[in-house]
DNA sequence: ACCGCACCCTGAGCGC
DNA sequence: TGCGCTCAGGGTGCGG
């Protein structure tokens, strides 16, 4: 699912296929959740324009366009951002291991590539793939506030240990959870929550306000060298994840506790143990996580 | 203000 | 073979 790490690879790859580029024409799947701006409205409003800047902040891809509109783009949890060249062969073998991915290269758009950007020159188009439809798109007007994205808080690669202690003040909720509130860290998913308390020494059921500002220093810092880390790697596959060339990410072979439930700690070869805090599976180990 | 939980959606995997 | 069930989870919104 993209995370931060996951965004910010599929950012990178993507920039240099719509920096510049005017807009011709663009098609669209039928209306549906996935559209917070109707389809319609994006057919019409979109072509004739250039985009100028593409941006992320948390899991959110902002595409700036020369009128100054922003094009707001999440990719929720199976969405897919491609530069679809016609006519090359994809590339792929499998993933090197954990998670054999549902998506396989699309020679063509199918009934979930919800939104498709043909550009007026003759590179490749710029499709929004996305199965489970978690993901959104919008359309903002010229210094239209979106609420979503004002909401957020400081970007994980950017945040302080003080800014997690400040939030975890009063806060009874398990850590596990707060990091994954994206108006306090924005970024987080359930992979790098899991992955930064156990490489912090933390137990992700440990009320958050019951973190010191040491601890706090030791997350935050964890958070930006393993998504430093999955950036580099390509991003992390567990089952949808492609990058806009259509590649697997390889960090999945770094996790240390993410999906590992059962199987023996990296540090300590005691079990990997697996619970559910605000919904979302959670893995840790009992022995190195206090 | 805070917190728990249902819900949105689709495909994979499983038991029968 | 095929059906029906459960599970996965980012984010929103509601009720307590």
């Amino acid at each position: 699912m993209p995370e931060l790490p996951e965004v910010e690879v599929t950012r990178r790859k993507l920039e240099p296929h719509v920096l510049g580029r005017t807009i011709r024409a663009v098609l669209t799947t039928r209306p549906s959740v996935f559209f917070l701006t109707p389809p319609h409205v994006l057919r019409r409003e979109l072509p004739g324009h250039r985009i100028s800047v593409l941006r992320r902040f948390g899991k959110y891809l902002v595409a700036e366009l020369d009128d100054e509109r922003r094009l707001v783009l999440h990719l929720g949890m199976t969405g897919q951002l491609f530069a679809h060249r016609a006519a090359v062969p994809a590339i792929l073998a499998r993933p090197p291991s954990r998670g054999a991915p549902r998506a396989a290269p699309l020679p063509a758009p199918d009934r979930h590539t919800h939104l498709r950007l043909q550009f007026t020159d003759a590179g490749p188009e710029v499709w929004f793939r996305d199965t489970r439809k978690f993901g959104r798109v919008r359309l903002l007007a010229r210094v239209q506030a979106d609420p979503r994205l004002d909401k957020l808080g400081t970007d994980a690669l950017q945040a302080r240990g003080l800014d997690l202690f400040e939030a975890c003040h009063r806060r009874r909720i398990p850590i596990k959870v707060l990091l994954l509130d994206q108006t306090v860290l924005a970024g987080v998913g359930n992979i790098y929550a899991d992955e930064a308390l156990f490489a912090a020494g933390i137990r992700p059921t440990r009320r958050a306000c019951r973190l010191t500002r040491s601890d706090c220093d030791r997350v935050v810092a964890a958070l930006r060298r393993i998504m430093h880390r999955s950036i580099r790697s390509g991003g992390t596959t567990v089952s949808d994840y492609l990058d806009p060339d259509q590649r697997f990410g390889r960090y999945q072979l770094a996790l240390r506790v993410y999906g590992r439930s059962g199987e023996p700690c990296w540090h300590c070869r005691e079990p990997v143990s697996r619970l559910v805090l605000g919904q979302r599976s959670t893995h840790f180990c009992r022995c190195c996580q206090k």
